[in-house]
DNA sequence: TCACTCTCGCAACCTTTGGTTGCACATCAC
DNA sequence: GTGATGTGCAACCAAAGGTTGCGAGAGTGA
């Protein structure tokens, strides 16, 4: 249960210049490897590689435009992704609301005893 | 904005084994490196250095009893993690309805052009 | 007490991943 | 055609995840 989501779209988000790019490509609805570099504290190289990385992924594609590859994010598969973020998430929170109650619950047996 | 999250804290939920460990200790409330590698396909020092991760991180935290050290999740900080997450989904969310809309004014703005 | 077993931590080593530089090739602009 | 710009590929480096091997405490039992 909980890791039912693809550890490559997890790995995918984990990283922090990825998520970085992702932001700016939102922002700006697409870029290249140069353009995102140019705001982005690595090379042009590095981010072609983060690039592919969340292409293999699926969180973007590229559109080849004369000398230029503009990639931008599938919008799709984005919002899928967000989705299962969230999913753990909410699995994760209600886990904890379980034990927290489960505590609670041996707090009272304990004050029973207790009285007895 | 939407990096307003600790790097340290994505990267180590980004790790599909420490993931996995995370479940295993809310699971059972508990467990040494030894226990979790006996669930888990790597060994006991690759466990070891994963709860050395979350650790840092201040996911969890190590009680020395005897000759065992037994980590159980802090679950105050976990929760914080997890309502952090559940914010940078949020965002994202917001953002993509965001583009939607002006996607969908954007066909608007055409057809009217069109129209006159 | 002494031997045995279990659990742990440390060190050495390997592989993958994120990052860099350098270079060759294609494309645009003049 | 020539020069500037954008891209991809290859080689090289450092950090992270993973493994094996070993020595040192902490329990257990004769």
């Amino acid at each position: 249960m909980s890791v039912t989501v693809d550890d490559e779209l997890w790995s995918a988000v984990g990283d922090p210049i990825r998520r970085r790019m992702l932001d700016l490509l939102l922002t700006d609805g697409g870029g290249t490897a140069t353009t995102l570099s140019e705001r982005l504290p690595v090379t042009r190289q590095a981010v072609a590689k983060h690039l592919g990385v969340l292409d293999r992924a699926g969180l973007v594609h590229a559109t080849p435009s004369g000398r230029e590859r503009i990639y931008a994010v599938d919008e799709a598969q984005f919002a899928r992704a967000v989705a299962q973020l969230a999913s753990v998430g909410a699995a994760w929170d209600a886990r904890l609301r379980r034990i927290k109650r489960i505590a609670e619950a041996i707090q009272l047996t304990r004050d029973n005893r207790t009285d007895t």
